[in-house]
DNA sequence: AATAACTGATGGTCTGACCTTTAGTTATTT
DNA sequence: AAATAACTAAAGGTCAGACCATCAGTTATT
């Protein structure tokens, strides 16, 4: 019996990883994040046009532009037609962007979604009570002046009831917390808009003035200090403000359970 | 004094709303994703070769494959050269690549990453305890079995230590949070990979030992259904896994701060 | 029976052309 | 002089056709 001429090694040292097998476009990908996370790209400049960073980086324009494709679609770069390639500027988007599209594939998820809202906001404010500084108190204090001023404008009062809610977060000081909340409320928010196509709301102004006072009640616990009190009223606040939202579920998912299950 | 004769109008109903502007790409987009949302695509699937596409969407291939690519980045295909392209087989990790993205731009973020996947885990435990299936609670129990097996192998170890969190995680009946949870994990991981680049692993079979203790304990809750207790004991367990992490994390920020601040 | 060489189709890339849209400039009108 | 209209250059968007590297599957060789 001989041995066979080419004998293959295998169990012995595993030195050969895997080569890089990077394609030119993630080459590129990578080396423009770079150069957005070390600040000599910022929010709002504008890149050079896709002829010119053809040229800079060597590449036909296909890859080029695929590449900045990729970065277009994950919100980090903005592309306008006829002026140019710009830096985003909303820093702070790229999880809801990716959750608009998770959901896109399965509308199921939505119930999901809100509970993991409500999970959010009650932890966020359990954190805020804990670390908000007296200039994220005043503020959230502002935003609920601002609600109480609106009570009969719904659209202005939405505004500051986001605004508080994203104040909160901010007092946290922790940005994956509030990236998450803000993805969660913005989506669900669009959501309701396009679901409800006409939103009925029955008396409205009943809501906000219930609203307002839920509010007080949380900028109160955030005063005191109080985390666990925080995290309660938060709790209240928001399944008393999604109890519309609950009940339309349940009719739609109970009207279309047959085509389900 | 003549009027206009062109005379623009403007407050008039604003039942002018911005047209579509959808480029061709994000058409075809929106086509893939309504075809695999209706199950027509299905995970694993393989789809037409894009100069086929190109036929049947009656595109150039520029525009199909910036189509193509958008999805790719999102983790929703997956494109593989000289072979095709496929409907993305792991449905659920569109959360993770956003956030990989987003931690990209911004390393100071591991810090709140680590606080947030702390309350994640913790608010997972306490759903699960309330939700789990008696097959998710056996499941859970061959993980933990697994782990107590392979405590001399850290490389398998860590592996049923992973799939135990995410058992959890799926106890909860909520695919979001699901998500969420195993993006945390993920990032985490692999940062820790890259970042410590020799893992010391000191008394590494020790701390294996007292992390099985802590996984049992949680397993125990969890089957007593007590969600509250199961919270506490994922937090502690959280906590008492991520120390070397906050020690490092510590020399790393004090060594830092005079860049930072 | 195992291995090596071949083959065709696929995704990845390049080129250069043309189109549509836009900001900014110039010319025209009032 | 100010407002408006027309023009223009440059940008992103799209197309067509070519070539390359890579892989699955097949065929030929050992």
């Amino acid at each position: 019996m001989t041995m066979r001429h080419h004998n293959t090694i295998n169990s012995a040292m595993e030195e050969m990883r895997p080569i890089a097998r990077t394609s030119l476009s993630d080459e590129i990908v990578s080396q423009i994040v770079d150069l957005i996370s070390r600040d000599v790209l910022k929010p709002g400049d504008r890149l050079p046009s896709e002829r010119e960073l053809c040229r800079q980086f060597g590449v036909g324009r296909s890859s080029l532009r695929e590449a900045l494709r990729s970065l277009t679609v994950m919100g980090i770069l903005d592309g306008r037609v006829g002026d140019g390639t710009f830096v985003s500027n909303d820093n702070e988007r790229y999880l809801e962007k990716a959750l608009r599209w998770s959901l896109l594939l399965d509308r199921k998820k939505i119930q999901d979604l809100i509970e993991t809202r409500l999970m959010l906001e009650s932890q966020t404010a359990f954190l805020a009570a804990q670390r908000a500084s007296s200039e994220n108190i005043d503020e959230i204090e502002l935003t609920l002046k601002g609600m109480e001023a609106s009570i009969q404008q719904p659209e202005k009062y939405l505004g500051f009831d986001v605004q508080f809610h994203l104040t909160v977060a901010q007092a946290t000081q922790n940005s994956i917390l509030y990236n998450l909340l803000n993805m969660t409320r913005n989506y669900l928010q669009t959501w309701i808009k396009g679901s409800l196509a006409e939103p009925p709301i029955p008396k409205a102004e009943r809501r906000a003035i219930l609203s307002v006072r839920e509010h007080q009640k949380i900028l109160l616990t955030l005063q005191k200090r109080d985390a666990e009190e925080a995290q309660q009223a938060m709790t209240q606040h928001i399944l008393s403000s999604s109890v519309a939202l609950q009940t339309h579920f349940e009719h739609r998912t109970s009207t279309t359970n047959s085509t389900l299950s």
